[in-house]
DNA sequence: TTTTAACCGAGACGGTACGTCACGTCTTGTG
DNA sequence: CACAAGACGTGACGTACCGTCTCGGTTAAAA
């Protein structure tokens, strides 16, 4: 992701400030925000205070409210920034069913620790936090996109499928499958994976 | 309701007790329920206290602990409430498609008021309430069960579809979709149901 | 003491509460008030903090909250029920210098433990609580009393002082140069009795 | 001022310091003593942060700290200052009781702003600084002195009083009476004056 | 003149205490 | 017994201040 957060307190100053005093530390930062990603994970948002979230960071409490207005916010852009790292191109595994099986393992391995609470919280924050909306758009566009470049040329290139084929509503309908797993306690592995491209995406495409 | 809450304390006295003493006010059973749905629904899971709860119902707290063992349990068996009453078989509109938008819109017709916030609060508690999610099963069920019996058997007598056609999958990727489009903080209108309809239902049974 | 104090939240709710719920467990009261002047008299006004005071009261942060609306008056509470249980009559020595030292000594044994940081918690907390004014005023008014019925009358009788001895200078005398002493972290000891008694207030009454 | 602060954290580098960089603006010193002299006696010493005195001051709060250890060595110096400046001689007035009005009056005036919140901050401080303590026996010397050279020494002279009059007794009397009016919410006035003249000074001398 | 070292404003930082709020339990009196 | 009212222990919340620390920039004396 390359924009700053809309979350933080006192982004960029612009040009209006004459940059003054002791910088903050970029390190804790991340210290901060990936201990709170553990938490979660762990116990749950609603058990994860922002004191164990300190003390994991090695941090202080007043480190995390200077720049968060508070646990919504800094749950919001924890998530934000699970989903920020892009990863590498899928390779071509010679058939469309490979390439989506591919990209569903790929990005389930990448939620590993992501559970219903989680996504829970995650919910929840989006709906007092509009720039983690729209960072979650960003994302989807981003692998809707490669789906679109990657995925479904090369299957039209094979073949596979026609020309006409609607890739916003093929990645919605996975994104909301698999939501549903996750907040039924069921994990996101490879046999729902299989499910999701054999049952779901591949009749979607035909 | 068809099944009894496994979240309540002491229900049915079975045949052992004295049964004495002056007996609970049922009535406030419903208050209090309806009251939860409705702070759920106005300030989301988190921000609604049992004290707000008392409050609105016109109850005290102390009759909220004697029926449900905490917050959570309550609102597991608020948001059961809210699906437990099964509606009318739907009519015969004379084709698949007309049948499917028709179960969608007055399915979401009875989710008036149900947004993400309460979504999530509902998804929440049935981390910790295996019950909730049992009954939620069983929701599922009797959906599926009616598409089963009346719209896929009418689609099928009409020939419009094949005889092979995976209901619950269908089911889920329904499902799923829509609990996308309420934790997007989208509304569960008629566009959406003719979207859902056209975009995902039909071409996933065709 | 007589009267409620006005630092209190919720003081007598006179006529217009049915006067429901759980009372107030009133030995509570008495328990957060000694371990706070014990604390005062330990580490002074600024090291006591509230927690401690709960901690060693075996109670709750809350339930001192519930009592009084911040650390200051829970502190003048406690101050001024130092004052509240007079002492019985002081018996007759036979002069007016043995009443006077015994009266002193006797009053200086009560304030053990009182120094001058403890002192100056009083004064400040005076300064924003005007029941704790009149509470001292009235215990001023207490000894000024006995010591005119008691002392002066019997000095009289004795012939040991003229008829027009102005008693509330005298109090006032008395009371200032022990505070100096305090607040000068001097101890309220015998020979500070003695000097008081010989070169203060018998010099004054002559 | 007469004495140096022991509160400095680094006076006097003596003869081994290269003595160089940018030297001290002195003129900062007297804005942030006189910044928390306002400030102690407007919202008292605890509430007096040491960011209000930096911000009064026009200050950064390590100009603060390089001068003074902590927030009490800082109220101590500014207590200290403020009886720092012995006035002039008292002009005889032709009487004892004229001779200490004029003195109590003078002393009073000088007090002006001078609080029952300032005097306890003063207090307290002194419990934790023998330096202030030192200071201000220093300061109640110079008074005694005073009063010995000068009003009393016109007073034998004129023969109002007898030699054996123990000024000590007088000064520790008038200065724990002003403290308890003080103290007390009343001001240091011109009645006040006339009352500590007539009814307890002169009455002890005589 | 250049270097050097301390000063200075600004503000981040770790701590500690504050006062608030909600949860779930309990203890009254009343019906 | 149910019920309303509300005290209670617990524990997290978010705030404020203390005293320390780093920044960039400034200022006078030393080289």
């Amino acid at each position: 992701m390359v924009s700053r957060s809309g979350a933080e307190l006192d982004t960029e100053p612009e040009t209006d400030s004459p940059r003054t005093g002791r910088p903050r530390d970029e390190g804790r930062e991340q210290a901060i925000l990936d201990a709170a990603v553990d938490l979660i994970a762990e116990v749950g948002y609603e058990a994860m205070s922002v004191e164990s979230v300190a003390a994991r960071a090695g941090v202080s409490k007043a480190t995390i409210y200077r720049r968060w207005s508070g646990k919504t916010e800094l749950v919001a852009e924890a998530m934000r920034r699970m989903h920020d790292d892009p990863d590498a191109d899928p390779d071509d595994t010679g058939s469309l069913r490979g390439d989506l099986l591919a990209l569903a393992q790929t990005t389930f391995a990448k939620m590993s620790g992501v559970d219903g609470g989680l996504m829970c919280g995650l919910a929840f924050a989006v709906r007092s936090d509009a720039e983690l909306g729209q960072a979650l758009d960003r994302h989807k566009q981003v692998y809707r996109d490669r789906v679109t470049d990657l995925l479904i040329s090369r299957a039209k290139a094979r073949g596979e499928i026609s020309a006409d084929t609607e890739v916003p509503t093929l990645m919605d309908v996975a994104a909301g499958v698999s939501l549903l797993q996750l907040m039924s306690g069921k994990p996101l592995d490879d046999p729902f994976a299989e499910y999701l491209v054999d049952r779901v995406l591949i009749p979607l495409l035909s």
